[in-house]
RNA sequence: GCGGCUGUAGUCUAGCGGUUAGGACUGAAGCUUCCCAAGCUUCAAACCCGGGUUCAAAUCCCGGCAGCCGCACCA
């Protein structure tokens, strides 16, 4: 396969509406595009596929959340501080660097520092241009968040999220009790999210404003085993780990070798696969390209990225972390809130311990208004330091307070534990719309002598059949249109044409990718028969009217056009 | 954000200081018993935006915006 120009491509996406640059007639932003209404078909056919995968198919729930988020949650999350860098630029010869690194042999941790900071150390260490030896700007921070803020006057400060995954993370105990308090559960959420890219690129690959599939899945932190692992272990899949050499390999064996790191992993990279294929990639084309541990994100302990070729090169179309407790915990330390599953014992445990016990009729009036602090103090203390003494210093906010014996004693105590607490951990698939949207085109676009021909799945094509007389009259038109009512009516999008030779309808659907075309001839009206033509292949058959909502139904569940024949 | 190249109908493009801005494809209306972008007639549709130079700018200059390529960035 000879890999596709991205302008034709492109191009075509705008002169059949697929996709728009957006706010066109105030000169665009780069970035931002808008969906016409075959992209917005093809979209919504993406979302719902991986819907019924994930949603139906796993048991995933869904949920939505706003795209606005206040200050502490990006905080929390670390996109605030780890998603805005510094930049210096060269005052002669333009040249940009990360002032940060240029900092690195100065500072332990110059990533920390604020933009006047940073720039006095590059001053010290007297910081040149790497290029020119130029002198430098100070540095500039850009942080790729969205900034806005909610509310009149100085409001709050709130960002756009730069994923949905967040959303998921704080609603943790909500969907925990949804789900009736087990481990592990799924949820996923289809929706924007923004990033003010530097320079956006290439079409639909790095949008401003873009469209995430995002799937969190909470597991037991020590148990990611999976029960559907074992019906698609034997799945062979093209792997590209970090170790170098890539093959292909079956899940099972990937699991195996420690080159994918559990199973849960393993299942949802596969899952990834099949999805990709389904909604017509090429498998040839695609691959499942391990991180290496530099390029990992800080939370993640193993991450693959679905690829695909397109006309720009490899492409990450999807990401498949294992992002561990890092999310959920560091909402708990940021919120206080308690985002843990419970895990029951199977049997209560008895835990017998010695604690200190304060005795307040002791303490009371030795220690009247400090009293209460030092008994939790006293609590907290281990009964190592406290026994065979007659006294014990216990320290206060710098402040020592002498506590004799008679204020407390060593007991032991009995305590029914019947479970424990479990900070989950998250495997995320995280899949790009757009992207998936594109490597799709790419991958149907067929061009043999300036003839293109879209061979979208029917699953994801915008439009299912055309439905054309072959002459506009002559009681041609009647029928032709009582076809395409009927395939309305029952949730087919068809498309009635009646203009121009049928070579060119044909042309047409076959550009924006319809699986099938009707056409009603002057046969028809003898025999009450119709040609049904396949895109692909452009061979017809006839078919009764009557069976024509059949055929393309049947061709909708995929079944091939070859047995059509013997349905009719 | 930097550098290079580039912006003319929906698309591809001609133009090189004075043009009714030309063509092809697409699109629309019609003719043609018309099954694979056929033919014929008619029609619609463009100089990215803002300044400047000039008697005169699509054309030259500057700035912006957008696109492509490279660099950087990409949780």
């Amino acid at each position: 396969m000879i890999p596709m120009d991205p302008q034709e491509i492109l191009s075509l996406c705008k002169r059949r509406g697929f996709l728009w640059p957006a706010y066109d007639i105030y000169g665009s932003v780069a970035g931002l595009y808008d969906y016409g209404p075959l992209g917005t078909a093809m979209k919504n056919s993406i979302e719902n596929y991986w819907r019924q995968l994930y949603v139906l198919g796993e048991g995933f729930i869904e949920i939505n959340c706003p795209v606005v988020a206040p200050e502490p949650v990006f905080k929390a999350s670390g996109h605030v501080d780890a998603f805005s860098d510094m930049y210096v630029e060269c005052n002669s010869c333009g040249e940009t660097y990360r002032a940060d690194h240029l900092a690195a042999d100065k500072h332990p941790n110059p990533a920390s520092l604020n933009e006047e900071q940073l720039g006095k150390v590059l001053k010290e260490i007297g910081a040149k241009c790497l290029e020119c030896g130029g002198e430098l700007t100070s540095p500039k921070r850009f942080n790729l968040m969205f900034k806005t803020s909610i509310g009149a006057g100085r409001g709050k400060v709130a960002y756009l999220r730069p994923e949905t995954a967040q959303g998921m993370f704080v609603n943790f105990s909500q969907m925990y009790r949804y789900g009736r308090e087990k481990l592990p559960f799924g949820a996923v959420q289809v929706g924007r999210a923004f990033r003010n890219e530097i320079s956006p690129r290439q079409g639909l690959l790095r949008l401003r404003e873009f469209n995430m599939m995002e799937a969190e899945l909470f597991v037991h932190p020590e148990d990611k085993t999976w029960p559907k692992f074992k019906d698609v272990k034997g799945e062979v899949l093209p792997l590209v780990p970090n170790s170098g050499d890539s093959r292909s390999m079956s899940l099972d064996d990937a699991v195996n070798e420690k080159i994918i790191r559990n199973e849960v992993l393993a299942y949802f990279v596969w899952l990834t696969f099949k999805f990709a294929v389904d909604i017509g990639m090429d498998p040839k084309r695609l691959r499942l390209r391990q991180h290496i541990k530099t390029e990992m994100a800080h939370y993640a302990s193993d991450c693959w990225d679905l690829e695909a070729e397109l006309g720009y090169g490899w492409t990450e179309l999807v990401g498949v972390a294992d992002r561990g407790s890092y999310d959920v915990q560091a909402h708990i330390d940021h919120s206080g809130a308690d985002l843990t599953a419970f895990e029951r014992f199977e049997e209560p445990k008895e835990i017998e311990q010695e604690v200190v016990k304060p005795n307040f009729g002791a303490l009371g009036p030795l220690f009247r208004g400090e009293a209460k602090m030092v008994s939790e103090a006293l609590a907290g203390l281990s009964t190592e330091k406290v026994k065979g003494k007659k006294e014990v210093t216990v320290d206060l906010d710098g402040k020592k307070f002498v506590v004799p014996a008679s204020c407390y004693e060593v007991v032991r105590k009995i305590e029914k534990v019947s479970g424990r607490k479990l900070v989950p951990h998250v495997i995320e698939p995280s899949y790009g719309v757009d992207r998936m949207l594109y490597a799709v085109l790419d991958h149907s676009y067929v061009k043999k002598e300036d003839y293109v021909t879209l061979r979208l799945k029917p699953i994801v094509a915008p439009i299912k059949a055309g439905v054309f007389p072959l002459m506009p009259r002559d009681g041609l038109d009647t029928i032709a249109l009582e076809i395409f009512d009927e395939l309305t009516r029952s949730g087919i999008t068809a498309y009635y044409d009646d203009s121009g030779s049928i070579g060119r309808r044909y042309a047409r659907m076959d550009e924006v990718g319809t699986p099938c075309c009707i056409t009603v001839d002057y046969d028809s009206k003898d025999d009450h028969s119709v040609t049904i033509r396949d895109r692909d292949s452009t061979s017809q058959i006839r078919v009764k009217k009557d069976h024509v909502l059949e055929a393309v139904k049947a061709l909708m569940d995929g079944v091939g056009f070859e047995s059509l024949a013997k349905m009719k």
